[in-house]
DNA sequence: GCATAAATGGAAATGCTTTCCATTTATGCT
DNA sequence: AGCATAAATGGAAAGCATTTCCATTTATGC
């Protein structure tokens, strides 16, 4: 939690209740979740919790690093927590498509790749995205999880 | 062109102007482009033309795997061509971010190292979506080329 | 404590995408 | 060629995730 803490005021956030609040929720849940589905958890404890507070905060999060983004199904866009050590070190990761659960996947997959495609194919690389799914320990053995 | 006829015909579809319009679309820029962009391009030599016709046959076309479908930014879809031989053969895609071209990536990126990673993270891997950016031979000379 | 810029919430706006439904059209079969 | 019929289409309206506005509240440094 200090790590996270640390990294906003590094950005110069300032640490409110609803900002505790939504790092506590994904420290707790470990899954990938979307700013509504936070919100109705939250806006139970906090008393008052704008839906706009909790899309910017989490879009805040991911822009330091601190959450990761990924587009679900259905057009809507998914957070979850980067457990990396340094989450500016360039890494990948896995999402359970049982339970939802986060996981770092250290190194870079295209990395070692890069030359061949570029060679093959003339561009020249700039960037690249990559969404893993899978399924954890868990949810291999109960086939299905929780989701 | 004659590929994408049948592709859409053995997908139970009629082959239609609109239909015929929006692979000469994009046939011919071989470059991504959003729903709304087909659009204004097509109405012109349609006359008539729904939006939502272009969604819908561009997202059919997404289905059958005759268009790719990235997310820009902005929170907006962007769909190109896909000209593998095979399109049901798993395979990624590059664009270039200086004029939207998009170019096959032959083979499996994730492929060879699936095994690693199932290692390294416990997870089993069920699937991977891999966005490639990067800039295409003109734009690289160019810097910039026509986006 | 105080000043001040940042954060917040509720309402309203945005804007991409989808749905509805009456009308038109492609296609298979006489 | 003519017909029947399910599919396709367009325009208007709806959906819906996300953002913007702005008056009020609050975290933070002094
Ligand atoms: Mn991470
Ligand atoms: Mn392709
Ligand atoms: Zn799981
Ligand atoms: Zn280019």
């Amino acid at each position: 939690m200090q790590r996270y803490i640390r990294m906003l005021r590094e950005g110069k956030f300032k640490i409110t209740p609803r900002r505790e609040a939504i790092l506590a929720y994904f420290m707790k849940e470990g899954k990938y979740a979307t700013p509504e589905q936070v919100w109705k958890k939250l806006r139970i404890s906090l008393g008052r919790l704008g839906l706009p507070t909790v899309y910017r905060n989490m879009e805040e999060m991911h822009q330091l690093g601190i959450l990761v983004k990924v587009e679900g199904a259905e057009n809507r866009f998914y957070y979850g927590l980067c457990r990396a050590e340094d989450p500016q070190v360039h890494h990948h990761h896995i999402i359970c498509q049982g339970c939802r659960k986060v996981q770092e996947v250290e190194g870079c997959l295209v990395g070692s790749l890069s030359k061949q495609i570029e060679a093959k194919t003339g561009f020249k690389l700039t960037g690249h995205t990559i969404y893993l799914q899978g399924l954890c320990q868990s949810c291999i053995t109960v086939d299905g999880g929780g989701l």
